[in-house]
Formats: structure tokens, sequence, C-alpha cells
DNA sequence: TAGCTTTGTCATTTC
DNA sequence: CGGAAATGACAAAGC
């Protein structure tokens, strides 16, 4: 970058030039005339600076910690795809790293294995809360958590061992000795909230420099975004069983993505939402974020939620649609038919295989109630898709996706875990992936890198929210036919959800089908490919065996040639003189004799 | 911007 | 015979 000399009043013409350039360049990174402003600007050069170092960090750390979550994984043979290895610890370890979307897009949430040792991460604690008191109230929801204090949820997992209930927080010490089972101890440890809360600032700081750079307030935006992470870990490391202690998490944070999150939450949990609802709730629990938003928000990322006046309104969702888990856990729950093994398909079922659809207009062959019942979204998906990159095609597509979950209630009996479901399956990071790159504040290059991974958007997850149907896209897929049709039996849908559940069911079998049989086929030409080199090589063995076997004749011929030569001419008739080879040759009988015989008479013998 | 690759989808066939 | 899987063909999007 370019110093700029600030006293500087006037500027010659070089100067202008270079700052044209610059705009340019901003330009190119997403910014706005406004930012031309010379002390603007050179704000934005040091936070340039600052942020290629930032992120040169953290994507140093990210590696590691993708290569710690790539040996947590295993390599699905069928899909050719990571994932999770089967847990052999405790069942209640077991949610935790179920979900594959959690684990192959946070990579963060996983990295208990090697990242972050046991004794780092207390010592992580110990450095987050110094001064830890503990609030051990009987509050039956959720206490205020501060984010720079420390107040534990009076909910705790009911199955989390003593080391849990000794409430070990204010010591912050470290075990005597580190327990016998360390991913089950992690496991534990992730479900304590100050311990996500401490985890989440520390990936913060890791995975998102852009974010400290664009205010200048590393607390800020840590604290802006913590507790969009917390899901994931709350999905990864808590207990899911525990649906009180998700829901100290869940309806907070989802109350604070939208008012009319937050009213669809008031109709489950309406002590909450009347207790702590809107800003007030925010206030207590982001309180930093509540001052402060509004300062750093014009200047981070233009928010276009429509909705400024929440403070975290401008905070798109996307960050919240991170796992599946939940939806899957929460749908099982309810839902308790499906099968163990099911689970175990469950955490192959995105590997790959993200049951994601393209971005297609509707296809002939669909029926139509279906395209007419979402057809203005579907029109909306389409502008979405055709839209042309830049802030205002994401602002756009944030928008209508808003619209979409805005509108998105459940009319399900079973409310409750399928309100979780689609809670978990709006976090979903594959369901909007334009919405997550709309969050991240280096606007252009990171939105490109993640439009260009996560390209395809989960269209028929966008078809489902707008359906309303209950069920998350990756259970209709997976579930096995009869559990499907139980499932379905189970659930009142009129006759587009039904269609469009079949619908989606069958794109995703076939998408699953597509995938394996290319992947066959290109086995196939690899195997080909190898059976034609073995047969070149086998031809050019034989080829060369050949040669040396004829050349080899050739050389007996000759020694045949020259000894028959050398043994004729040593006969003598009676007179002591040579045979003529004209008239007579030499005949091996097969007793070994060797015969003369006249050319004529052999002639003659042979014309007879 | 043309060409190639990848991926999702549909229609049809095969199992 | 119905349903699931397999596969060819096409289109869209990315590179």
């Amino acid at each position: 970058m370019i110093e700029i000399d600030l006293p500087k009043i006037q500027h010659s013409q070089q100067d202008v030039d270079v700052i044209d350039i610059l705009w340019r360049q901003d330009i190119d990174l997403g910014a706005c005339r406004e930012v031309f402003d010379f002390s603007h600007r050179q704000k934005e050069h040091e936070l340039q600076q600052q942020r290629e170092l930032e992120e040169e960090r953290s994507r140093q750390q990210l590696r590691e910690q993708e290569k710690a979550l790539l040996a947590q994984l295993q390599l699905d043979e069928e899909t050719g795809e990571f994932v999770p290895r089967p847990p052999t610890s405790a069942p209640e370890a077991q949610p935790a790293a179920t979900p594959p979307t959690a684990t192959q897009n946070i990579p963060f949430t996983e990295e208990e294995g090697d990242a972050l040792s046991f004794d780092e991460c207390m010592q992580l604690l110990a450095e987050t809360f110094p001064l830890v008191e503990s609030v051990e109230t009987e509050t039956p929801l959720w206490t205020p958590i501060h984010p720079l204090t420390s107040s534990r949820p009076a909910v705790m997992d009911p199955h989390e061992p003593p080391l849990m209930e000794t409430d070990f927080m204010p010591t912050l010490e470290p075990p005597q000795k580190p327990p016998p089972d360390l991913e089950q101890a992690w496991m534990e440890l992730l479900s304590i909230p100050e311990l996500q809360k401490c985890m989440n600032l520390q990936m913060e700081d890791m995975l998102e420099p852009e974010n400290l750079t664009a205010t200048g307030s590393l607390t800020e935006e840590r604290e802006a975004n913590y507790s969009f992470y917390m899901p994931n870990h709350t999905d990864m490391g808590g207990d899911t069983t525990d649906t009180e202690y998700l829901n100290t998490f869940e309806r907070p944070i989802t109350n604070a993505q939208s008012p009319d999150d937050h009213v669809q939450r008031t109709l489950t949990v309406p002590d909450i939402s009347t207790a702590l609802s809107g800003d007030s709730f925010c206030d207590l629990f982001y309180p930093e974020i509540t001052t402060k938003q509004d300062n750093t928000a014009p200047a981070t990322q233009p928010i276009s939620s429509g909705d400024a006046g929440h403070p975290l309104a401008g905070l798109p969702k996307d960050t919240l649609l991170k796992p599946m888990g939940i939806s899957k856990f929460a749908l099982e729950e309810g839902f308790e038919s499906v099968k163990a093994e099911v689970m175990g398909e469950f955490s192959h079922s995105d590997s790959g295989l993200s049951l994601d659809s393209s971005s297609k207009p509707s296809s002939p062959g669909k029926p139509m109630h279906v395209d007419e019942s979402f057809g203005n979204s579907d029109s909306e998906m389409e502008e979405m898709g055709t839209n042309p990159g830049g802030a205002e095609s994401d602002c756009t597509e944030t928008r209508a996706l808003f619209h979409q979950e805005d509108n998105y209630q459940v009319p399900s009996p079973v409310s409750s875990p399928l309100t979780m479901s689609q809670d978990s399956k709006a976090r979903n990071p594959k369901t909007n992936p334009a919405e997550r790159g709309h969050h991240r504040k280096p606007p252009f290059t990171k939105d490109k890198a993640k439009r260009s991974t996560g390209s395809r958007s989960s269209r028929d997850e966008q078809r489902a929210r707008a359906l309303q149907i209950p069920f998350a896209v990756d259970t209709i897929v997976n579930l096995p036919v009869d559990d499907f049709n139980e499932m379905m039996s189970r659930q009142q849908l009129n006759e587009a959800q039904l269609a469009l559940v079949r619908d989606i069911r069958r794109r995703g079998k076939n998408k699953v089908a597509a995938h394996n049989c290319r992947k066959r086929k290109m086995e196939n030409i690899t195997g080909l490919e190898a059976e034609l080199a073995s047969l070149r090589e086998e031809r050019e063995r034989l080829q060369r065996e050949r040669r040396e076997t004829g050349s080899s004749l050739q050389e007996m011929k000759k020694q045949l040639s020259s000894l028959y030569l050398e043994v004729f001419g040593l006969l003598q008739n009676e007179q002591g003189q040579p045979y003529s080879p004209s008239e007579y040759s030499l005949h091996l009988s097969a007793d070994g004799s060797v015969f003369l015989i006249p050319r004529t008479k052999k002639t003659l013998s042979k014309s007879e």
C-alpha cells in the first residue's frame, strides 16, 4: 500500500492519481466513494495492512486446525469424503460428533484432539475469566451472561460428571490429572457456556481477523460474533438431549436474530420473550454490541436487513445457520422410529453429496401445484441466481431469504422438536452461502471464495422452508423407506407439501446416485486405463519374445546349414569323388541314421 | 469470451 | 409390478 501524507492539504496531480489508483483498488474490495476521504482511507490502509497480517496468521492456524480435524475424520469409501469417526466413547458424547456439516464446515469445532489441549484450554479459561464468580442461581431458563465476566447458566446437563458440578470455573485450576478419556472430557468441557464463549473468542480471533480491523475494536467484534458459534459448540459439545440447556442458547440467539424470529419464538416460549424481549434482552446479553453496533455497522458492512433498530439485526443470520445436527437430533427425538443405524447413515449423508439443489427453474416434469405454491420464492431464487455479484446482490439475497424465514413457521403438532429442527436448519451453513459471505467483513474477496465453494445453494431447503416442510432435507432424503413413510404419515401435510417432499427425496436420492454413478464411471475408466497399460506391456513383451525366438531360429538354421554342408562335403563315392549336392541330399531317419538319397529318386518317390 | 469441468436434475432403463 | 438404483443427456455455474 502507498502511504498517504495526511497533513498535506494541497494535493498534486500525482497524489490525485495515486488516490485514483487506490480508489479503484478499493472498489475491487467493495469500498464506496465515501471511503475516499483521506482520514478514512488512511485508516482503511492501516486496517488493510493489519487485516492482511491477521489473515495470514489466521490461515496458518486454520490450516493446523483443519489438519487436526482431518485427523478426527475418516474417509467415507462410498462417497470419498471425510466423515467423523464413529464415536467410541460414552453415548452422550455421540451427538457431538455426528453432525457432518458442523464438523466439515466448521473445522474449529472439532479440534479438540490436537489444536488445543486440555491444559491449554484451561489456561485459556484462566486468562479469559480471571475474576470468575459463580452465580449459581436457580433461574429456570438462563441467566444473563456478560461476555467478559462469568456466570454459569443455571441449567446444566444433568449428565455432567462431578467435575462439572463442582464448578471448577472460579478456581480455574487444571485438574490434578487429565481425565481418562480426553475426548469425553472435551465434550463435557464444551458443554460449559463459558468455555464455549472462550473457545469462540479464540476461534473468532483466529478465523475472523478482518472483523477486528473493520472497526478497530477487537472486543466489540468478538462480542458481536462470538455468540454465533455457540450453536456449533452446543451442537458439538453439549448434550443435545438436554433440550433445556439448548434452549438457554437457542432461544436468546434466535431472538437476537430478528424481531420476526423473536415473535416466532414467543409462540413457543412466551415466558422468555416476555421477560427478555428484543433490545432489552440484547442489552442484557450483548451489552457491548448494543451500545456500539450503531457505530460499527456503517463502517463494516452495509446492513440491509431493514431492521436497523435491532442491535443484532445487522448481523446476518447466516452465522447462525451452521449446524444441521440439532435438526437431526431434534427431529429424531420426536421421531423415535429412526434407528441407530440411520443415525450412522446421516453422518454420511452430507459427505460430498450435499443435498442441495441447483438454481434451476422449475422443471417441466415437476408437479404444477408445487411450482405454483412457491412461485414467488422461486422467482426470487432465480433472481438470486442470476443477479451479478456484489454487495447489492448479497443484500438482495439476504433480504429474500429473510423474507422467507420470517414467514417460515411450523404448523407441526410436534412443536418442540420440529421447531428445533427448523432452528437448526436455519443455521445450516449450506442453506445460504450468500448470507455467510454477507456477514464476513472483506466483502468481495471472501464472498467470491465462499460462492465458489458453496455456490450451490440449497434450493430444496428453501423450497421446503417456503412450503413449511417440517423435516430437514437430510432427513427426507436419507431416511429408509419405512421410516420415511412413517414420518410422512405422522405429519398432516397437504398435497403440495407431500409432492415437494417426494421431489426432494427423489432429487436427493438421484443426486447420490449420480455421484456414485460418476464415481463408478471414473473408476471404470481408471481400471480400463490400467488394463490397457498392462495389455500394452504384455504385447511389448510378446513381440520382444517373438523377435528373440526368430533370431534364435535363424541362428539355428545357419548352424544346421553349415553342418549339413560340412557333412555332405565329407561324403565321397567309390571313386573318391564328392557327391554333387544337386544330385543327392542327406536324410536323417527317425532312428538317427543318416542316408544319402539321390534327389531324382527322391523326387520320383515323392511324385509317386 | 470460448471451452472445459463439475454438479444437479430429469427421463429412461435396469435391477 | 412397484420402487429404488443406475445411467445417459442436458443445463447451469464456475474456472
